[in-house]
DNA sequence: GGACAGATCGCCT
DNA sequence: GGCGATCTGTCCC
């Protein structure tokens, strides 16, 4: 048996523009080391891309720049948590073109699920003892693995030297042996259609912690195999 | 499976 | 002052 390492993705990793981006952390590892040494891992199964100035439904559209999204204009590779709906978080990772981020909206939980479902709290049974209900949309896996503005807000994943939150390449995952179902972007409705149904969302076909499935495209990716 | 209402507050206009 | 890149419970098919 070879041995193959886990490497952790360094600058150039990061260095990608907004959709490559999105479809390279497809079946990489999150981590997160909370404050008492205790390890969290999931894996990214679900991306959105938010796209600079011409994207009607991001923070950045026209060029927007305001000290909330500041992030999406740092390097790429730089943590951009932001507060919605007054109680959630969501978080997102710059990319390479300036204003342009990529959300993570659903991991497979690998490691400290026991964890996970302490910060979760989930009150229905079924979901509780369901492992793939954790981390299955963008403010759930915020919960799950403590990711809040005050603790990771503009954190810089690429910084080998942080030790809280970052990224990791898993050798025996091949995205090359699974489909990729591209499509829409998901709570964007009032957005000029157009930009509504442009495919930025991407999810790996047949996990079991995709937040919201297509089944249509699902079905196409099925005639064509 | 889908539709809908309510929670709740930082951010931007 | 109004509005969310969401989640949850409820009601209905």
């Amino acid at each position: 048996m070879n041995k193959v390492s886990f490497t952790r993705l360094i600058t150039e990793d990061f260095n990608r523009e907004c959709k490559d981006m999105a479809l390279y952390f497809l079946g990489k590892i999150l981590i997160r080391k909370l404050e008492d040494g205790r390890i969290l891992k999931g894996r990214i199964v679900e991306t959105e891309c938010y796209l600079g100035n011409e994207d009607k439904a991001s923070h950045s559209y026209g060029g927007r720049r305001t000290p909330r999204n500041e992030p999406m204009y740092m390097p790429a590779g730089t943590c951009y948590v932001y507060q919605t709906y007054g109680m959630y978080f969501c978080f997102n990772i710059s990319s390479k073109e300036s204003g342009a981020a990529v959300l993570l909206r659903a991991l497979e939980p690998l490691e400290g699920i026991d964890t996970m479902k302490s910060f979760r709290n989930i009150r229905n049974e079924k979901q509780k003892e369901n492992p793939h209900c954790l981390c299955n949309g963008p403010s759930k896996l915020c919960i799950a693995m403590d990711i809040s503005k005050d603790n990771c807000n503009k954190l810089d994943l690429s910084d080998q030297e942080n030790d809280m939150l970052w990224i990791e390449d898993d050798p025996n995952f091949k995205l090359e042996e699974f489909s990729v179902v591209e499509t829409s972007r998901i709570g964007i409705d009032k957005v000029e259609s157009e930009w509504a149904k442009m495919p930025l969302r991407f999810y790996i076909y047949g996990s079991g912690s995709i937040s919201k499935r297509d089944r249509k495209a699902e079905k196409l990716l099925d005639g064509n195999t």
